[in-house]
DNA sequence: ATAGGTTTTGTCAAGCTTTTGTACAT
DNA sequence: ATGTACAAAAGCTTGACAAAACCTAT
């Protein structure tokens, strides 16, 4: 669109708005600032003519001339629709600066507008992954680290409420002895919930017997450990394969591998969370 | 919102409320305190608009009209509740006086203190048949009514987001044709989903040809129907019967009967939306 | 909820006794004293609605009217405190028996019967006493220890939401290194809270300089660290005695005691949590 | 239950000012 | 195009009024 200047008679015949009012209200209020030909024509752009529309729709809305036209003026562009991606930062600003009320209002409102797989998927994944990168590379000390999890971990659990109802199949789920990051697991658990799946969970650094006990106990359809620290599973491998020949079991995290977890007769999961709840989902209907 | 200042007769036209008494509340019980321009008209913002509202509802009530403007200006306690029954009332008094941010407030608090369960069970059910009452007494104006329905539906429908996901049986729930109020069959919908159910929803006044046509589409395991009005499902009687041969079909609501469900070949579900959501769980596992 | 005050003909529209009565009562029996007016209109709360419905009930049972008034005014204060036993009783076997969903009920139910107060104090900590007590004598495995720990952690980290809201004075609260115990922080924390304060909180096995990094940022009024395992903070000794020459530090836990406190500079919180969060409260007001 | 007086509150009016769309002269 | 003028619409203040609701006392 080529800049289209016109002049006051366009303008009005545009906005349906008479001539001199026009002048009237440039001159009492301001509300456009034309330019000029040599010859002292006003000269109105496209913007001018969005300002007159909507210094008439504000009119109509009831407001007075006067202050309709502050309106207009200060009709900066309304943020109507934040993004995901605006409130991702602002919850990750929030968590970095310790600012909890923040953190929750934005958290509150990414559950407005997102569904449960893209918070998890799209932003607390993400999220979590380049928390710990940047904590590794010393851009993030640990008392922010642990204040966003306890944050984060407080929103899970509260979503998390009530997942063991209900009719579907039961994983039971826990992080290996010494693991002690258990927001990926909770996150898992949320997915295979959402897939209908009732869940039993155990959380951080839970030892193997614990989990023995547990799945003796719940006789769950599948039981999955989570471990990040490389070597976690290793000691582990014998007990495992005991725990495999009762229940289908499932390593996930960087301590697994798909050697590993076949040394354990169990499965292996790969990164991605979401894909490996659907896994596991879809592999026990 | 561009926050428009608007002078008095566009505040009584927004509120109903004769210029006259704007201004004899404004001088009798310093219920409104609106900005000037330099002339002296006088400038009301959005606050004020609710102001009017409560007061007109506080009338409503019965309050003689100093009472009514002393609880009008009142209404605005800040508060941190921990208890049920606080957060309760907190989210009642909000709607009642137009605060939608209170009242979202109160809502994010009761989910963050309650179950799903116990806030439809206990909270919100209670205080819905509350507000049915009070508003047949005609303690409590439509305007108030409407105002906390939609906020209630809003809510009700974010907690709903992504409830047809997932592996578990499928109901289908819709209002008898002419029924409006969904609210109750959107509790429905939540109470069975947290059983691990998917739900397709078709909400509020839908033709019998509807939900015919989406059953036949969706193949639900069941296939749920709520009426309020007394005899709403009577001209249906022969379609429910035709549907009910090929879908399990449940009717609920005062317009149901243990004697017309039988008839139309369906099960009747009784008064108590959340155990009317268990039964329909269990008897279809 | 706004305290309407209303006049005798509406107290005679809501109890349908009629306003010559409703005077009649007062004036031989006292039975109303209502508030008045500057001008001497008579002004009824919400309690003398209820204490005419109960006159007019006792007039129906059959009493005299002086009789009648006489019963109403010795009204009686019930109480229920046998559903607090049974739902703690309730909560205990429920997370023993890996039930989730009981166990968030009974949450719920202690939450809509006790306030905060009580149910941190006479129902959580003695829990989680009697949980480690038998975890130690072995009655209990260490699967049921971090069930029931996540979910009391959750409704905690539930209740916690948004508490480093508001104006009040700011505390930062953390566990000292390799302490994994914050369930009983988290208690403290929303003691704390419940005397107005805001609370930052950093959670489990927090490092020494992250605390000082975070109060540094933060500039919280007291820093409060919890230890139960033996030792625990004696390494710290140096670094806390540094970091209580410029914030208020109070030590908690087992592996305080007065004489360690003193050598760090802070002082010791005893046993008793929530008495511990009086003390702060008390002492920095 | 009635009578006679008072308070409360919604409504109206008179006289004057401000705001704003439109018109007209230069 | 500019500047001024003008009148209708909307608003302001003060004061008053009457119906409804309420009071006390008989």
């Amino acid at each position: 669109m080529p800049e289209g200047l016109v002049r006051i008679g366009e303008l009005s015949r545009r906005t349906g708005v008479p001539v001199e009012l026009l002048r009237a209200w440039e001159r009492r209020y301001g509300l456009l600032e034309p330019a000029r030909t040599p010859g002292g024509f006003r000269l109105y752009d496209d913007d001018d003519v969005v300002r007159v529309l909507t210094m008439r729709a504000n009119l109509d809305s009831g407001l007075s001339a006067a202050e309709a036209a502050r309106a207009t003026l200060a009709g900066t562009a309304e943020s109507s629709s934040t993004t995901l991606g605006e409130s991702t930062e602002e919850l990750a600003g929030a968590l970095e600066r310790f600012d909890e009320a923040a953190a929750q209002t934005a958290f509150d409102r990414l559950l407005s507008v997102a569904t449960l797989d893209t918070l998890l998927g799209d932003v607390l994944i993400p999220y979590l992954h380049d928390l710990g990168a940047r904590w590794e590379r010393g851009e993030i000390s640990v008392a922010q680290e642990h204040f966003a999890s306890n944050v984060v971990r407080g929103r899970l659990l509260g979503l998390a409420r009530g997942w063991d109802r209900g009719a579907g199949a039961r994983a039971l789920l826990a992080c290996a002895e010494g693991e002690r990051h258990d927001l990926p697991l909770l996150i898992f658990g949320l997915a295979l919930r959402s897939h209908g799946w009732r869940i039993s969970y155990l959380g951080a650094d839970t030892p193997r017997s614990s989990v023995v006990l547990a799945a003796d106990t719940l006789l769950p359809a599948v039981v999955v450990l989570s471990g990040t620290i490389p070597g976690a599973f290793d000691p582990l491998v014998p007990d495992l394969r005991e725990l495999a020949d009762r229940t289908p079991l499932y390593l996930g995290g960087a301590a697994s591998s798909v050697e590993l977890a076949s040394a354990a007769g169990a499965a292996h999961l790969d990164g991605d969370i979401l894909a490996a709840a659907r896994t596991v989902a879809e592999r026990h209907d």
